[in-house]
DNA sequence: GGCGTTCTCGACAACGTTGTCAAAAGACAA
DNA sequence: TTGTCTTTTGACAACGTTGTCGAGAACGCC
């Protein structure tokens, strides 16, 4: 900025005044300055710049999800991005692995570099450790999980209600034995979802066989050993609901290579690409990522405009799409 | 940290060298301001440091990728940041939607907050505008498409290579008409599959039936418009090549509306989740993003660290893989 | 012309940190 | 004890910006 002051013989605040395009600077210093500023190949440093500023906003925001690659986590990404960019913000992702350490690890990562906000798929069950940076201004959407211990904008799915929905779509069509798949436990939402199964199971007066829930499955190849040993069983279940879309995968396949799957109904939580397609197709319980993502962001951006209003727990609902495969009859 | 220094009754300095862990501070004073770093709630500003900094970094990368959720982008997304959290390193990603301006704008953004590197996955036709950057001394690497009228280091898949290897195929299983579905031509890749078709099928002794090829297909919804058209002429192909990932999704629904995916053979550019769950399977030449990613990041630290010497051009192969549909006979 | 008002511009300090260098404090040998 | 050498600590400037405020020029009005 000092040689771009230097070549259009200028001070170094006027500089900055037409760099930020503040007013009140004449067309011909202006110009001077512009070609000064393409001379000397001048580059705006908008960290220091930040540092500067009354605000003290980076123009930036942090997301953790859980893995960046997941279809579910990178659709949350994209919608978040495009309310940023709108914003002139830019954002930081990363990938939690559901490892508590992670989570606090890029948190900490991403408030040393002074994000204006954080939007936070959880993985962990203590959030206090949150507290100093909320006092410090940063503003805090918890996004697909609530956060524990800790008051925060929360932007979820109706979980529970989804799975009921999926379960009595189920016995609507005859099924009275239903495998469930969940993931780990510790997960809120699969915690969820794994209540709205026993809810609904209950409601439709069918009891619970507990051997046919299977909880803490682990990605798709953990959902084909657990179908493999349901079917193993001498008393199968008829339908199978699947509590995530790597394990509606991983049952996918199992189902294929036991040929169960176009006897066997199956109904899973959250959409996958191609479910369309396969033979039959898969009936999901979708939810909306675009929408939670989308939620979330605003809630951070007006936040940062200076909402104060006591928290908001947003829940975005889910919808069922009938594709074929939860439409077959035991 | 001026806090942090009264209330440990020490200067700043002196809190400095304890936060950055630098050595010849004696154990008392050390715990002193340890105590009162925590006392006051005092959080790291990395942004101030890596202004001070000698060598000014600020430990974070630039991605440009097409679509942050797009399966491709996202692979590559998360290869890198897993090359980069080992480094303590930060990714900003975006998604340029294949606009050459939203590619400067981002670029822009990521150079205006002094990233140390960028990985680019470019959509744009003349990257003189990097020129500066790279006498700055940021690191540029481009992924997946080469740059233009620019030299940088390249981690690319053998399109050519890998579509002529999907014709091969095509061929020896007696298929002489062979529709081919492109991307937009302008985009590298693209004219280099297109190319790799072209070649083959001239290695194969064939002709070129220019009313089997369409370019400029965008998206799943062109290539269903597409497919469409080309089973409605007189003498259809026998077999499809399509050259991205959408695509084939695209000309799988298509095929399958028209009731010719058991028919029709189709091989398709990259591979797509779930591929191997559909009948017939989809075969596909595949294509390694974690590998790219992975390579696309070393480079940019290996530059970080000092490495002057030549650009490299990597080439990541790509694997056929057989599933059914490439199997089809005419 | 005189006077007040508005507009344009620059000098300077400050944002939160670290590099430099010198002063103070210890350690050790004679 | 003294002198020398080493270790520990702090004062200060600087990184690249912008907020504050005051000086001077230009303008408008009587």
């Amino acid at each position: 900025m000092r040689e771009v002051a230097a070549a259009a013989r200028v001070s170094i605040k006027t500089v900055s005044r037409v760099v930020n395009g503040e007013p009140g600077v004449t067309r011909r210093l202006s110009e001077r300055v512009s070609a000064a500023v393409e001379k000397v190949g001048y580059r705006h440093n908008l960290t220091a710049s930040s540092l500067r500023r009354t605000d003290g906003r980076s123009a930036s925001v942090g997301v953790v999800l859980e893995d960046v690659a997941n279809p579910f986590s990178s659709a949350l990404h994209r919608s978040i991005e495009d309310v940023a960019v709108a914003r002139g913000v830019l954002v930081f992702a990363g990938s939690s692995d559901e490892d508590e350490n992670r989570e606090r690890e890029l948190i900490a990562a991403f408030t040393s570099r002074r994000v204006d906000g954080l939007i936070i798929l959880p993985a962990s069950h203590d959030h206090t450790y949150l507290l100093m940076e909320r006092r410090a201004g940063t503003a805090i959407v918890f996004v697909d999980r609530p956060p524990s211990f800790f008051d925060a904008d929360t932007v979820l799915a109706d979980n529970t209600e989804g799975v009921r929905r999926g379960i009595r779509h189920l016995v609507a069509h005859g099924h009275r034995r239903i495998g469930y798949l969940g993931d780990l436990h510790t997960i809120a939402t699969a915690a969820d979802r794994h209540r709205g199964f026993i809810e609904e199971v209950a409601a439709q007066g069918l009891e619970v066989d507990e051997r046919l829930v299977r909880l803490d499955v682990r990605g798709t190849e953990g959902a084909e050993a657990a179908v493999s040993e349901l079917f193993a069983m001498t008393e199968p279940p008829t339908a199978l609901f699947t509590g995530q879309n790597l394990i509606t995968i991983g049952a996918c396949r199992a189902l294929r290579r036991l040929k169960l799957h176009q006897r066997v109904a199956l109904v899973g939580f959250d959409d996958i690409l191609l479910a369309d397609l396969l033979e039959p197709g898969i009936t999901v319980i979708a939810q909306d990522p675009a929408a939670m993502g989308r939620i979330a962001a605003e809630l951070v951006f007006r936040r940062l405009d200076g909402d104060r209003s006591p928290s908001e727990h947003h829940v975005v609902p889910t919808t069922m799409i009938a594709r074929g495969s939860g439409e077959i009859r035991p």
